[in-house]
DNA sequence: GTCGATGTTATCAA
DNA sequence: TTTGATAACATCGA
């Protein structure tokens, strides 16, 4: 589900509203979910208390005192809730923190996709450098950008979409970002004039910082942590708006599948550099 | 009832 | 090296 916007904005919000409260127990609902295992889990989170939560690419890390880490990663369903009390738990809630102030943070999964690791501060670290997964848009430099990018045979939006190349983007962003700088998915990347990837780089940023601003997008069940949705799905221009005129040349948006993913564009307005 | 699609990604085969 | 198919799973809409 979520993309860098959305992770963002829950790191954002996750981390105001934990900070500094205490863990007094984790209930694992769903064994599969926390891969390092339920019961390490447990005993690595009881009276831990949260002192930071941030994103790395699309994946959340939370930072207890005492040196532990809890990795999460939402995956196409995930989500955080903020509950208070002992009321009735929503459907498909796999994992309950219950807190000190006597309030909860849930997690929510309906597919079941994403996953949790719990980590002591070495762990985390082995698990940091063994990680395959590239710079986020905000930390590589447009140079930098560019230059790889001349590198590479493959098409562009599989490439954008490839997280050990640019952490971050998912299908939302990526078609966008393709139809805001001109050019088709299916264009190879070494092929994409300089001027253009830098076009491509520019557009991804500000897709993604104006994105932030509105809280991501709300496709189908993606909700901030005040069970708010995003707003910026009322800006694609492309994504799920295929049958619609293109807002440049009129002509209508296309759907087609590229590297198994549906994907938006305006055949017209993006050129495809073979 | 059935089929295809859904914001992700790991894995396997061609 | 690159690609495509498949799987993990639940839900929704046609």
């Amino acid at each position: 589900m979520p993309e860098l916007p959305e992770v963002e904005t829950i790191a954002r919000q996750l981390k105001k509203i934990t900070i500094d409260s205490r863990v007094e127990k984790v209930q694992v609902k769903l064994n599969k979910i926390v891969r390092t295992g339920p019961r390490k889990l447990a005993t690595l989170l009881k009276g831990a208390c949260f002192k930071d939560v941030r994103r790395m690419g699309k994946q959340l890390v939370f930072e207890f005192d005492r040196d532990r880490f809890l990795v999460v990663h939402l995956k196409m369903t995930g989500q955080f809730l903020w509950s208070n009390g002992d009321a009735e738990l929503p459907k498909h809630v796999h994992v309950v923190f219950l807190l000190n102030d006597g309030n909860r943070l849930l997690y929510r999964d309906m597919r079941q996709f994403g996953y949790f690791l719990g980590f002591s501060g070495p762990e985390f670290a082995l698990w940091q450098n063994n990680l395959d997964i590239g710079p986020d848009p905000f930390q590589i430099k447009e140079k930098e950008f560019v230059n790889h990018l001349s590198t590479r045979k493959t098409r562009i939006k599989p490439l954008l979409l490839d997280q050990s190349f640019i952490s971050g983007l998912g299908n939302i962003y990526v078609d966008e970002a393709l139809y805001a700088s001109g050019i088709h998915p299916l264009s190879q990347a070494g092929n994409i004039p300089a001027s253009q990837a830098r076009d491509l780089f520019k557009a991804i940023r500000r897709i993604l910082r104006e994105a932030i601003k509105l809280k991501g997008s709300t496709i189908q069940n993606y909700m901030d942590l005040e069970s708010e949705s995003g707003q910026y799905q009322n800006k694609h221009l492309v994504y799920h708006q295929q049958g619609k005129p293109c807002p440049t040349c009129g002509r209508e948006i296309e759907k087609m599948v590229v590297g198994g993913r549906g994907t938006h564009t305006c055949p017209h307005c993006q050129k495809l550099f073979k």
